[in-house]
DNA sequence: CCGGTTGGATGGCGTTACCATCCATCCGAG
DNA sequence: CTCGGATGGATGGTAACGCCATCCAACCGG
């Protein structure tokens, strides 16, 4: 097909497919001509997942260039994808030279260690977990490990369930993508489900 | 304290403290003369607080300030900011007039409905639900309420550990601070447990 | 043959969250 | 009393981001 017509059934300007090809992460069409090339379904199913990590992962484009490189490359194995796709969601936080700083990472650490989870050093969750607990320090919240339990246990189960919904015996292009799904999409879906969940208790505490 | 000396403690250059002001996120200081004015710790909470939503929520300025507004206007219930927060929270996603978005929007009030919640008809969260569910179909992954399950037991208990932690007894500054810090961060810290727990889960399904 | 499409390149735009400057005023140490 | 430095208030600039608009030469297809 065209680009035209990709542009017609992905829904995106011709422009903005330019624009991600320029990117590095959708592949040029085979050249027919000088001034037409070739696309095919995955070049639309490329651009949907696109879509997607853009609209709900809300994704830089340069964290799903670096995704779609892992993506590509067949040498990549899952967990390592798992890694690169984390990494590249961030965020990344600057990690000040400051006592309150070092403890709260301390504390992150200790709590993953006794949980015995197997995470990398340098994962930027947590960073994020960390910068959490200064802030909540901060505003005089200090957070306990009895606050953190119902949330340990409720990341445990929903990512077991996760982990076990991606099939390992498909595709690879089909693998690779319900692993990114279950982590981008999914955890949207958390949230979401997380905001109504707090709505309801709150009416039910407060409302009228 | 004068504003050099709010900019020290705050950790935030003058600039912004005065960029704050002008958005009305921060009170201005108490006019002492032409070119002075006071500031006390008041001023100081505050703008740990706007830190800690931008920093750690990633809330956008104008959010914050529509929050702020309703956390200075003393006539605003608890269950009321709830709905002002999710509401400047976002995401405003469009709706367009599609069949594919208006199914996913149904099956997301028959969960809603499904499941008691209490939740209003227009939260920013049943549309990014449905967006997800949109997202989801279009990448031949398609949701089943199986999958939701877990999803919906993780967030309806920690939601319920939050809003009882919500303490209703202490000052209205007090227990509007630990509204926010409840959905706002707290979403934050669940976030990045969920990834961890996803990274363990990999390492051990897929690690080397 | 000619209107319309394409690849490729380049420049512009709208938003966001500040930062930099400037000016007139003012404070306060000496 | 004076002068360096801080302040309030206003205004303009900036850097990153994710596109969009335009242009050109080549080309296709009716």
């Amino acid at each position: 097909m065209q680009i035209s017509e990709l542009s017609d059934r992905s829904g995106l300007t011709v422009q903005t497919i330019k624009f991600y090809i320029r990117e590095g992460l959708l592949p040029k069409g085979s050249a027919v001509s000088a001034t037409r090339s070739e696309y095919d379904e995955r070049h639309l199913e490329r651009l949907r997942l696109i879509n997607a990590l853009r609209d709900i992962g809300d994704l830089p484009v340069a964290a799903i260039q670096q995704i779609i490189a892992s993506v590509d490359d067949p040498s990549v194995g899952l967990h390592e994808l798992f890694g690169t796709t984390q990494y590249a969601i961030g965020p990344h936080v600057e990690r000040p030279d400051d006592p309150h700083w070092r403890a709260a990472r301390e504390d992150v650490d200790a709590l993953v260690r006794e949980l015995g989870w197997k995470v990398g050093g340098g994962a930027p969750a947590r960073d994020l977990l960390a910068h959490s607990f200064v802030a909540l320090r901060r505003l005089g919240f200090p957070i306990t490990l009895t606050d953190l339990r119902p949330y340990v246990r409720a990341a445990t189960e929903v990512a077991e369930h996760e982990l076990r919904r991606v099939s390992d015996d498909a595709p690879r292009t089909r693998t690779v993508h319900s692993l990114l799904v279950s982590t981008v999409l999914y955890e949207q879906v958390l949230t979401a489900l997380h905001r109504l969940a707090q709505e309801d208790a709150s009416a039910r505490r407060f409302g009228a």
